[in-house]
DNA sequence: CTATCGCTCTAGACCACATACATGG
DNA sequence: GCCCATGTATGTGGTCTAGAGCGAT
């Protein structure tokens, strides 16, 4: 993984798939995530040009280098000269942009080589994906352009759709002034956020729509300014953790006491979940709580910051991650299914207790699938392993009969 | 209080085979 | 040191299963 495309194997690597654990160059980047809707739905960023290994969050203007969580932290520490260098954070995108569209929301970002990337192209060009699309402001075709390497919230949100373009942009909040931060550039500054206000709802657009395709996973944990941004401090935290456990910070784990969460959370809960409040759809999530207080293995959560060299943990977490482990982790399940402290007081008789009911199940499913998300590799492998024919979910021999084909759903027999 | 039953949940095994890696000439 | 051929180890995902855990009786 690193410097050359994992597609092509040929051009230099130039944005990271998180996805697909993929480097891949610009012309493979746009072939591979045209190939079908999910595809399309990957949130991709540059890729950090130090270690060349893991995507980019941050832009150095000094060095004119996009740099990894874990790049920015060793280049950028305190301890170093470095550490007055201006930053800008780095979008991510999702869709096909083209080079053009991603110049425009990264101005540092220049073309490549265009021999380079024809050549690819043409070669690429071989392979007939289809690049008619049709973008409609929820279709999961939609190019989308996130902020803070990877929340990808396609809202039909008036200041955040660049309707011309047929991507789009989306900004989540700011709650931490990263420190020494350019100016964005045109076109991708921190936008108000989408404005995740209580009842908001948007146009066409269910709770479950916004449920489904909120990309919660790759939410990066990037808390600089914890205290900030939760408006508590970590002590008060593990304090509440030390006194009370993971019982404390809920109060319970009582359905009805975790709704009745919803309004009052305690202060360590708020600061907990708070940067996912903040994007969490409005209390879209009834079976939030529900999910969090009926998890028997307490989902963990871990913080670190690089300036107060804290931590806070649940369920007995060592803390000995390294700085690269949290930076891949995404958020964990505890984390992001708290419910939102601005939550209007949504009474249980204010859902239908069958979508209630569904919306629990969907959600637990999805939790599940998340859980043990495992770091790939290999892609190609991942790739081989997705389309082998299987029996009782053993690969078979190629030719042999099979009873499941992940490509066809079909059954040999 | 202990034993048993039924249910749920989870970790690990299993499979084929492309690919990464090690070794020797 | 470099290249090539050969052999070995690894990793990939869906399904199944043994065993642990838990509540009810």
């Amino acid at each position: 993984m690193g410097y050359i495309c994992d597609f092509c194997g040929d051009q230099p690597s130039l944005v990271y798939c998180r996805s697909d654990a993929a480097c891949l160059c610009l012309s493979c980047d746009r072939n591979v995530h045209s190939a079908n809707a999910l595809s399309k739905r990957h949130s991709r960023t540059l890729l950090c040009e130090r270690c060349n290994s893991q995507p980019a969050f941050v832009r150095c203007a000094e060095e004119k280098v996009s740099l990894c969580q874990n790049c920015d932290w060793m280049g950028h520490d305190a301890s170093t000269s470095n550490s007055t260098h201006k930053r800008q954070t780095i979008n991510s995108y999702s869709g096909c942009p083209s080079s053009g569209e991603l110049s425009s929301i990264w101005s540092f970002f220049s073309q490549p080589d265009s021999a380079g990337e024809s050549a690819c192209e043409q070669e690429l060009g071989l392979m007939s994906i289809s690049e008619n699309i049709e973008s409609t402001s929820w279709d999961p075709t939609v190019n989308t352009i996130s902020h803070n390497s990877a929340v990808v919230v396609e809202v039909n949100d008036d200041c955040n759709v660049d309707k011309g373009s047929g991507w789009t942009r989306t900004s989540i909040p700011e709650h931490r002034p990263a420190p020494q931060l350019l100016d964005q550039p045109a076109g991708s500054t921190y936008t108000s956020l989408p404005k995740f206000c209580p009842q908001t709802k948007y146009p066409g657009l269910s709770e479950d729509d916004l449920y489904d395709d909120f990309n919660i996973d790759e939410v990066d944990l990037n808390l600089e300014n914890y205290e900030e941004l939760f408006g508590v401090t970590l002590n008060h935290s593990e304090e509440l953790l030390e006194n009370g456990g993971i019982d404390s910070l809920f109060g319970t784990k009582d359905m009805s006491a975790a709704d009745s969460t919803c309004q009052g959370a305690v202060a360590a809960e708020g600061s907990s979940i708070g940067l996912v409040n903040a994007i969490q759809p409005a209390c879209s999530n009834a079976a939030s709580a529900d999910s969090v207080m009926s998890n028997k293995t307490d989902s963990i959560l871990y913080f670190t910051t690089k300036h107060a060299h804290s931590s806070l943990s649940f369920s007995g977490l060592t803390g000995e991650s390294s700085a690269g482990d949290y930076q891949d982790c995404g958020a964990s399940s505890m984390l992001l299914m708290g419910e939102p402290p601005w939550c209007p007081p949504c009474t249980e008789s204010s859902i239908p207790s069958a979508t209630r009911s569904d919306a629990v199940m969907r959600y637990k499913e999805k939790k599940k699938t998340r859980k043990f998300e495992k770091r790939v590799r290999y892609a190609s492998r991942k790739a081989r392993a997705d389309v082998r024919k299987r029996v009782k979910g053993r690969f078979v021999k190629a030719g042999d009969a099979y009873d499941y084909d992940p490509l066809n759903q079909t059954r040999s027999c």
